[in-house]
DNA sequence: TTGCATTGGCGAATTCTTTCGCTACCATGG
DNA sequence: CCATGGTAGCGAAAGAATTCGCCAATGCAA
């Protein structure tokens, strides 16, 4: 029976998309190097995830270079954003505030941070009165 | 080879704890009523995944009771704090910062919601100071 | 050119999740 | 007592994610 397939990064698709955010485009040897500094793989693994995510169109690859570069299809933030609605749905029925209220409950935040927030939330505020 | 087994709850799995920590307890035949609302699915599904999730000690079974009785072995706010520190960690980099600030970006607060976050911001705040 | 190291790709195997058919077990109303 | 309908459990299988061995292609150095 088919499952929903949603083209949500898996966890280690998550890790090389991470790898490319930072350096904007990578081959595979360098992406498994990143990434082996983490998680304990193989290069041939690597090469297959980079297959598998090209498929799903998660990186797009250059193949006029040598060797074959790579490059995260969606922006950082898009990804992230898409993920973090997920999360809101699934975990918290959709509500933004309960999910900002128990991660800034969860783990402290620095100065800087609670300061841009509340500049943020008093936008928010301004808008919408 | 093995891998890193978390005790992370699948997204049916997450569903089945929703209904849980909804109805505080509930039978199978409930619990099954419940998620087929969302997803189409079958009983025997739910029973197996009731068992699986035993075994993984994500619920509890209460088998003097007839028919059985589960609850969630772990609150909710526990679960919810665990899956958003796993994703602050995977999607953001252990940023409490960056998650809030996109969330709050992403979709809407209501009125109350934004309050009741800026008050928390600047409890918070004067703690730090 | 030849040889060697690196790169790229394929397919099979593993692990985990989800699905469900089938069987056995009750409890109960007739 | 026994048919019936709901409940529980098992095991097999499908799907999805991840792993890696093995081989072919490629390019560089001697």
């Amino acid at each position: 029976m088919p499952r929903h397939s949603s083209t949500q990064p898996t966890d280690v698709e998550l890790e090389i998309l991470r790898t490319l955010w930072d350096q904007g485009q990578a081959t595979a040897r360098q992406i498994h190097e990143a990434i082996s500094e983490h998680r304990e793989t193989n290069y041939s693994t690597t090469v297959k995830m980079l297959a598998v995510m090209h498929e799903k169109s998660l990186v797009k690859r250059d193949e006029s270079a040598r060797p074959i570069l790579f490059r995260a299809a969606a922006s950082q933030k898009k990804t992230q954003t898409k993920l973090l609605k997920g999360v809101m749905q699934k975990v918290y029925d959709g509500s933004v505030g309960s999910l900002v209220m128990q991660a800034l409950s969860s783990k402290k935040a620095t100065k800087e941070e609670l300061a841009e927030i509340r500049k943020l939330i008093e936008k928010l505020e301004e808008e919408q009165s």
